[in-house]
DNA sequence: TTGTAATCGAGACGGTACGTCCTGTCTTTCC
DNA sequence: GGAAAGACAGGACGTACCGTCTCGATTACAA
């Protein structure tokens, strides 16, 4: 039932997640379809059908192998001793991205596929969002140890907190995604939303 | 050529939007289509047609009733005095509604429909987000006069960060979506990922 | 269920039947495809599914056009008094069809079709092939009524008599369907296998 | 180019033979496909494209198959003297076989299949058909012989006009092939379809 | 006795067509 | 003129086969 792995045509393969990549870009999300990528690819539909369960599965695949392909396995954030500084740089970096129009729609298209597909949603955990993750933790736990951060800290809700709105922002295009407003959420997010005046008197 | 509003069946129009509703928790995302809303709501294709120019837009408008049948035009946020109590009952209640299996799926569904029409986001922001973010704002503002948070706080800043995380998560399917969660992101919001110690001697 | 005839649009159904009966001589039957006979017909394939349960039955109806714009409804044989030369000269006609390049793949398409659905097969006898079988049989009644042929003959196995060999030999391709053979056929079955002189001495 | 018969595995030939012809019997004709012979005969793909030139040529051997096991090379018809009752017999043992749920799909397969393929068709003349119908024009020749038919008598057009009538009804379905049926087709196309007195008094 | 070359089962591949579903438009008929 | 109904051209769905191809694994002939 699941097909040889090891009789798959590699470039046939590759020619798939580049067109659905590249299609993913072109047209509009709606008008992605598993016939075009096969068109594009130079493939016939059932090798798509063959190896993908969805047309989110093929469009994961893509970039995981962009992934893959970009960086040496273990990403890393950048760590000047400067957390905030290293935060906002980073954050500008990710904004650069999502509003890159080489990477908007198609990872648009990718987040709307995951809505939708716990499986797939929890592929993207695992594979591409996973190391990512880790990655931020790192950084935070990093700043943790030289005591500027909170010693009880959740570091999984405090990555939320800083990339959490950023996301959120962009994918519901509550507002244009700015430098601006990433700098505000790192800095508020460092600082909280308290008044300092009362939690220090208090102390 | 806008068709005319006044001889608009008033009948045909609920019959539309409730389908549209029912039938984006019924059936998966993919296969929520006008035809299927037609059928559904005993209506031509052509009245849909006519009057939306989408099927996000028609889900749109499902919310829209949904949310004035509701409510008494102004929502507004508990206000006892105790903003940390206040948030978390209002982020349980949130947490409550997305998991809702009436509510879920047509949820997602306007969500990534919004994620990829940038004129239904206006909207969304508009006419259903509007009113919600505004009550947000207005008991960040109490607290704010109250001195319980920061003088300079942007307060849009300060409402992304409290709910960024949590419609991050529950759309991205990062992690399940707990109480536990939401309380543990209040409180952090609330504090700032700062050690208290460091800026303290730091100032 | 059944669809309604009255909204049919009557400029693709005619469309559709001259695509098909043009594919069927063009291209070898069995790359004679709905898909195709839609393209040709710049027709959607559910016009062709709406309204006809099969090729055959798309191509059994290409036939009954043509066959209804040719003919003033009763189709008659000629009646010249003598019958052997009125056979064989129709049975010449016949030939000529059969090999007659526009009609020999149309017609080897119709006739397998046959071969295999019992129900165009019974389509086929009543509304097609009945009007002539009829005018073969008043033929032949003529004949009989003028002292040509055996008073107690059965006409329908007569007709299958003159015409049974030429559409076997022309359908399985035994050899090529000459005017010489159609001849012989003729003059063979009107004066039976047997010997004169045995059947009269035995009379 | 042509492979190399010596090598041939007879075990999976024969395999083919009898998938063909029993699939040609269970599934409609349509949906006969050498993906799916070769699955029931255990057999690859590439065994069924080497050894034969189409589908039609499968059942051409599956029969030629079945004939050379059952027959003793030569086949001849019962010769009692009484022609007209050895005809009889034969054609009634034929409508047995082409009503026979085992033969008759499998038989509309190959005729068809013959109709438009004018190689198959030669095949079938040459080594299906040409011993069988040489029996035939022996018995008629023996009849010939014996006075018993005309002098002058076409032997392949007397042949025809006796099988041609049967075959063709059984192939186009025109009505259902029955003993009564082949019975009359037999007395008619020995005594002719003219009247005797027309002829005797004639003479 | 051991290559070595062809056949074999298996099944992936680029394609074509299937028959179904839906899109967005159009037309008919009723109200 | 809006509405229910639904036919229409078109396009994508996911499946089934086509005929070709490549992969080891037999298997038989020649060295």
């Amino acid at each position: 039932m699941t097909p040889n792995t090891a009789r798959r045509k590699e470039t046939s393969r590759r020619a798939i997640l580049t067109a659905a990549f590249d299609l993913s870009q072109e047209v509009e999300y709606a008008k992605l379809s598993i016939e075009g990528i096969a068109a594009r690819a130079g493939v016939g539909k059932q090798t798509i059908y063959r190896w993908w369960p969805s047309k989110g599965a093929v469009l994961f695949d893509a970039f995981l192998m962009l992934s893959e392909g970009a960086e040496g396995e273990q990403p890393a954030l950048p760590d000047t001793g400067d957390l905030e500084a290293d935060l906002t740089a980073v954050l500008r970096a990710t904004v650069a991205e999502l509003n890159d129009p080489r990477y908007e729609q198609p990872m648009r298209a990718l987040a709307t596929e995951i809505a939708h597909d716990p499986e797939l949603a929890a592929a993207y955990a695992e594979r591409l969002d996973g190391p990512l993750k880790e990655a931020k933790r790192q950084r935070l736990r990093s700043a943790q140890r030289a005591g500027q951060l909170a010693e009880g800290l959740d570091l999984d809700v405090a990555v939320d907190l800083i990339w959490g709105p950023v996301l959120n922002r962009w994918l519901q295009r509550g507002a244009p995604l700015t430098t601006e407003y990433t700098d505000l959420v790192v800095t508020t997010a460092l600082n909280g939303l308290r008044s300092r005046a009362t939690t220090e008197t208090a102390g």
